[in-house]
DNA sequence: GCCCAGGTGGGTA
DNA sequence: TACCCACATGGG
């Protein structure tokens, strides 16, 4: 896939789909994570939700969630699912980032994005998507995150060949602009929640028909 | 009732 | 490297 053939999906993305606002632009790196991991295999309704429940009780801040009751976290983010787990991740990753990073991820998000994304994965239930959102909303040098939506759908439309995570993110990452890859990330879910779902095999409707292998209307 | 949702971590072959 | 599984609630 062509530079050009990825400039034109994402114009037609921003051109047909509302850009997705989960969380907004006034997170901190640190509510940014924690609602990245409520966020894991669940809805964005659900997922705010539990964001809103937590907040309500606590402030959103290492410190804080470092020291806070597992059992009173898991009660109010029970509504994102996978609430134990979830609940025993933020209280550990708060505790890292509290004692290795004196609670701030801001030095962390200015390092070059390999080392950044190697340091960020090595905090407990930070994989690499979550460290690749993290990077692409905070980072000096943003990435490409990769959800199912994205995978799935770029692998339709041809952006990427590789099934491999890594190497998925790299070959996105050469075809958009830097500034991009979040607004990309955001569009590819947007279509792939819309038009091209999965086990919907009928794309004749979408805007992206022409340029995709799969489109009825391709060569 | 069944399937899936903006994953991670641990395990097996 | 490439799958497999537990984790768990809520909505279609």
């Amino acid at each position: 896939m062509s530079v050009t053939k990825a400039r034109e999906i994402l114009k037609r993305l921003e051109k047909n789909l509302p850009l997705p606002e989960f969380g907004g632009k006034n997170f901190s790196p640190f509510e940014r994570l924690i609602a990245t991991i409520l966020s894991q295999n669940t809805t964005d309704k659900n997922a705010i939700r539990a964001f809103e429940n937590l907040k309500r009780k606590m402030v959103i801040k290492p410190e804080i969630l470092a020291k806070a009751s597992e059992k009173e976290i898991a009660s109010l983010i029970r509504i994102a699912g996978l609430h134990k787990q979830k609940a025993r991740t933020i209280k550990s990753v708060s505790k890292r980032i509290l004692e290795e990073f004196d609670g701030d991820l801001t030095p962390i998000l200015s390092m070059e994005k390999e080392k950044a994304r190697e340091v960020l994965i090595s905090l407990p239930g930070i994989g690499r998507k979550t460290a690749d959102v993290l990077l692409a909303f905070h980072g000096k040098h943003p990435t490409f995150p990769i959800d199912t939506h994205v995978r799935r759908v770029s692998l339709r439309l041809g952006l990427a060949k590789s099934r491999d995570y890594e190497k998925m993110r790299k070959e996105l990452e050469s075809q958009f602009d830097e500034k991009d890859f979040l607004k990309a990330h955001m569009l590819l879910i947007a279509l792939g929640r819309t038009y091209c779902k999965a086990r919907k095999p009928l794309c004749e409707e979408c805007f992206l028909n022409d340029l995709c292998p799969y489109g009825r209307k391709a060569k």
